[in-house]
RNA sequence: CGGGGAGUGGCGCAGUCUGGUAGCGCACUCGGCUGGGGGCCGAGCGGUCGCAGGUUCAAAUCCUGUCUCCCCGACCA
């Protein structure tokens, strides 16, 4: 299979100095990946070998599901992004080719296959379909990070479903995600699928699949029976103590003091009886005032979907102009349309009094002024979810997503078929995406240990890694040379450290580098006719009798997870 | 895009403040010893100090510009 001295397998005493996330450090220890600029790293052949594991995994578990694979280019002509409204996406790689023909490098295949759906699908009969490849991926991000987890070229498993209908639609997207389980499942990850925003791809539904470690970019929001991106979750918030209601608002003298801790630290509240206003402008509409309750923090994303439409925060001049003094704004009095928060219950609260050095108390939201309510804010640790437990934040890597994406890129590319009374109808898809290269990372992430890593057995590059402790020439160099022989003869993986290196060297790149099963063939052991086995994860240890190490070590293999 | 940090042999770093012609550890090469947790002795190889320009008798060091990489945030199918 391998040998060690033979291999291009560059393993490392130290991290590289940049280097922050485990999965980060420890691929690059291990000689699994080098980077070759910001956002671009090579796949060394250790690397690579997991690479494919992932792949092969995506492979099955798409063919056991009747999705079919293809390959379509990296490279594109502009003209059907520009169609689907994709064209203007900063994150895309724009180019020209040397006709000057406007070009991108694609950063996901639906354009492509819709184009080719469009082209060969002309009837119900040709429906359900289900296509996926996996291809490279282009794109510019603007802060690649963390070696593989968040990179500029990456490989992706993308799936793609046409259907006639949202009911077909349901169907194949229910198979991808059952197939999506066995996929994380088999790549030995700990996941779970949450509720995701469908952010630009549009479409009518989207779940993620977490996998939770400390270098995750997401924030995942979970509970029993529930799980859900940061980003879209909700839940009732903590309740706060609100002073005695007044009759009407007054006027407290608040000079100088113009944040929420400020204020509250001042009146001897808590923050959370304070409504604290933003202002923000909506394209066509102007300013609108959102109000949060002073100890939460706004979620765009969920404004924005709420609103249906764009917004940014308003300018300093804008607010002084409309309303009054940063720091005092408030809702009482003002013309604009308001926002509130569904948190923001009660009726004694203290907000801006808009006017310099003043705020009111006993604002009760629903006498003092009129407003929209809507759920906006962002969940907090120890909220409480909809079906009663008790809201946790974690981080998590997106290591695959599924989108309903409906008729987003069959209405824009003209992708229909006719149905049985002959009329024409757009074929209702969907997308699934997958990274192998995070599975790989997340399972660092996840299983790792103080020695290095510790792979899920289906990932791991080789099943065994065989240990000499001797040096070319000796007799326990041939005891080890056999047993190779005989592994590689029952037809295991196995990486053969025969270097010339110590002994501490060889072991620990052994923990390094993660494999299942290490087997030493040294002095110590040969003395009394075994080898020793240990179970990288673990570490239980087993001793071989020499003829049947190999015969005991598929045994031990089967054994472990996988 | 905003904020912060860093570019000096393959890797990790010192030297920069206070200018004087580059150093340490590891790795690597050769020889020898050693052989169950990155071992020891000896001898070596290897660097336009990111790049460009400027100041100066003299620049890794000071000045200007620029590129790259990393981290935090924004952003992100």
């Amino acid at each position: 299979m391998t040998r060690f001295s033979q291999a291009f397998l560059p393993t490392l005493k130290d991290a590289p100095a940049d280097a922050e996330a485990l999965s980060h450090k420890l691929m690059v220890r291990a000689g699994l990946i080098r980077q070759v600029g910001a956002g671009l790293w090579s796949y060394l052949p250790a690397g690579w070998r997991v690479h494919r594991k992932v792949e092969a995994i995506l492979r099955e578990e798409m063919d056991s599901i009747g999705c079919e694979e293809m390959l379509m280019p990296v490279l594109q002509p502009a003209e059907a992004w520009e169609k689907t409204g994709r064209y203007g996406i900063d994150e895309l790689f724009k180019l020209e080719d040397r006709k000057g023909a406007p070009m991108v490098l694609a950063m996901t295949h639906e354009e492509c296959v819709t184009q080719h759906v469009a082209r060969e699908v002309r009837s119900y009969r040709d429906l359900p379909l289900m296509l996926y490849h996996l291809q490279t991926k282009e794109r510019d991000e603007p802060r690649p990070r963390a070696g593989v987890l968040r990179t500029r070229e990456f490989t992706m498993k993308d799936a793609y479903s046409f259907d006639r209908d949202e009911e077909g639609l349901t169907r194949s997207y229910e198979l991808q995600s059952e197939a999506y389980a066995r996929i994380f499942d088999r790549s030995g990850l700990r996941w779970y699928r949450v509720e995701s925003d469908v952010g630009m791809m549009g479409g009518s539904g989207a779940h993620e699949y977490m996998a939770p470690c400390p270098a995750g970019e997401n924030e995942v929001a979970l509970a029993p029976g529930y799980a859900a991106n940061v980003e879209v979750a909700s839940a009732e918030a903590q309740p706060v103590d609100l002073p005695t209601p007044l009759d009407a608002p007054e006027r407290v003298d608040t000079p100088g003091l113009t944040t929420v801790e400020d204020v509250s630290g001042a009146l001897g509240l808590p923050p959370g009886a304070l409504i604290k206003a933003m202002p923000i402008v909506v394209e066509g509409r102007g300013l609108v005032l959102v109000l949060l309750r002073g100890d939460h923090r706004l979620n765009e994303i969920k404004l924005r979907n709420g609103m249906k439409t764009d917004f940014r925060q308003a300018r300093p001049e804008e607010i002084e102009a409309e309303l009054g003094p940063v720091g005092y704004i408030g809702p009482v009095g003002s013309n604009l349309p308001i926002i509130k928060d569904a948190a923001i219950v009660g009726d004694s609260y203290v907000c801006g009094a808009n006017e310099p050095d003043a705020h009111l108390r006993g604002v009760d939201p629903t006498r003092d002024f009129e407003s929209y309510e809507m759920d906006v804010r962002t969940v907090e640790a120890g909220d409480t979810a909809a079906g009663g437990g008790t809201i946790e934040i974690e981080p998590a890597i997106e290591v695959g997503n599924i989108f309903k994406l409906g008729t987003r890129y069959s209405e824009p590319l003209g992708a229909t078929y006719l149905d049985e009374s002959g009329t024409e109808r757009e074929i209702v898809m969907g997308s699934y995406g997958i990274g192998p290269a995070r599975i790989a990372a997340a399972a660092i992430e996840q299983g790792a240990d103080e020695r290095g890593i510790v792979w899920p057995r289906p990932l791991a590059p080789w099943q065994v890694h065989l240990v000499s402790l001797a040096k070319a020439g000796e007799e326990e160099r041939d005891a080890a040379d056999t047993l190779y022989e005989e592994l590689r003869g029952a037809g295991i993986e196995v990486l053969y450290d025969d270097r010339d290196a110590g002994t501490g060297e060889k072991l620990t790149d052994a923990e390094l580098l993660g494999c299942p099963l290490r087997i030493v063939v040294g002095r110590r052991g040969l003395a009394e006719g075994v080898v020793e086995a240990s179970e990288r994860a673990g570490g239980a240890e087993h001793k071989l009798p020499m003829g049947e190490a190999a015969a005991q070590a598929q045994a031990l293999l089967q054994g472990i997870d996988g």
